[in-house]
DNA sequence: ATCATGACGTACG
DNA sequence: TCGTACGCCATGA
């Protein structure tokens, strides 16, 4: 669920959690580019990329972040679930992200946050 | 309150 | 190349 708000934050970027932060972080890596787990760690300041995982599989709903932008650093679609995976694949495809074989060319497409 | 679980990356042998 | 250890969040039973 979502309980980020107390009721009193709006203009201040404190987040109750991490994954809000995450998803604040993922929400700007813009079409055309991926991103990874560890990339979008390192930018919230932590060293566990599976956090980021476990933010992304947290999603219940559209909240605005492309969270299918996101695989690991081997340039792979990490979703376990088969049909999902080829969801993301599918997304990633129709924003121009060219696949070789199961993975994508990180030198290519990886999001330089200083864009 | 404890426990299992889940989209990872890096270092090391 | 492969297996293992570690990092240490959020949620539901």
């Amino acid at each position: 669920m979502n309980k980020m708000n107390d009721g009193h934050d709006n203009h201040e970027k404190i987040y109750d959690n991490l994954f809000e932060a995450i998803y604040e972080i993922v929400k700007r890596v813009p079409c055309g580019r991926v991103s990874t787990y560890g990339q979008i760690a390192s930018l919230v300041g932590i060293s566990d990329a599976r956090k980021v995982g476990y933010a992304m599989n947290s999603l219940e709903r559209d909240d605005g972040v492309p969270w299918h932008r996101v695989i690991n650093s081997k340039g792979k679609i990490s979703l376990r679930d088969p049909f999902m995976a080829e969801v993301q694949r599918q997304m990633l495809g129709s924003e121009g992200i060219e696949f070789e074989g199961d993975s994508v060319d990180l030198s290519a497409y990886l999001w330089d946050p200083q864009e």
